[in-house]
DNA sequence: TATAATAGGACTAATTTGGTCCTTTTTATC
DNA sequence: GATAAAAAGGACCAAATTAGTCCTATTATA
């Protein structure tokens, strides 16, 4: 089965979350409270979409993590790169010379290139605004207060 | 980094292969030995493509595989979920209920779907003739000769 | 009847991926 | 200035997936 990583799928979470409260800063614990995601995992998950400019970070106390863009803004192709890194449906697509085995007798190499552009394309058609319609309805835009208020989504996770 | 397993890699080499001498019967060792792919691994392949209905299977001696339909006729989606199982690029998109622990949180459910769908569609369009349009220049189509000439695409493998 | 091929399934090894932990750096607050 | 709280970075371990191997059964040809 073709899939995505788990982490990209958790990036797409939190990055859904971090859009839900535009221009405020989100911590990691509180985000991993909010996500059920293991809070080891939002952190490293974080670290990625962050070293790909995608949040911004600040450190410190009452640090935390922002969307830089507007969620409309951010092709979904965007967080899964900088979380799985680019997308190679095989290694033909990626490497150039020498890597493959069976390059000589391999007539497909230059073909993969096809599917793997239309998948590339079908990912940079949808944006993460595009992926919560449901949640803008269902949130209402109030500022994110800080502390120690937890589960204002209700309910246990996991 | 997204990608494809490497069986299914291999079979589209194997399903090519097959496009190239069509009507005739090759052997799992000799397109072992053609492509450089382990003969387990091969017969492993081969026997996913031949419970889908993608080829067809004689067995016994001067047995072999052959395919069904013309490669033109077979679109590159069908050999990938016959060998890596349905495309789903997260597990929202293909379960219904209660498997995701975040499922109450998480309003990206129904959207992954989206991304799916287009996924499909890139892969529903290119066919395994489209592939392989070098192959097909490069080798003449002259019949398959079935027992010892093993290298008459030249060269060592591997 | 013997041989050569595919079918099926169980098992093992290797790779990848997710998750954890520890240390360092930064910043706000007391 | 000291302390606490947060992110950054990197090393390491565990678990899950996947590839690959092997053995036995079935089928068909000569």
């Amino acid at each position: 089965m073709i899939k995505l990583s788990r982490l990209a799928d958790y990036s797409i979470v939190l990055m859904s979350q971090l859009a839900s409260r535009p221009a405020s800063l989100m911590q990691g614990p509180d985000l991993a409270l909010v996500t059920g995601i293991p809070v080891p995992t939002v952190s490293k998950t974080l670290k990625l979409l962050s070293n790909a400019g995608l949040i911004e970070s600040q450190r410190g106390a009452k640090g935390g993590y922002a969307l830089i863009r507007s969620a409309s803004d951010i092709p979904v192709i965007e967080i899964i790169v900088a979380v799985d890194g680019p997308i190679a449906l095989t290694d033909c697509t990626v490497e150039e010379d020498g890597a493959c085995n069976i390059e000589a007798l391999c007539p497909t190499k230059t073909n993969w290139r096809k599917i793997n552009n239309a998948v590339v394309k079908a990912l940079e058609d949808v944006t993460l605004a595009d992926m919560m319609p449901e949640m803008v309805s269902i949130l209402p835009h109030r500022p994110f207060e800080p502390a120690p208020q937890q589960s204002e989504q209700g309910g246990k996770i996991g």
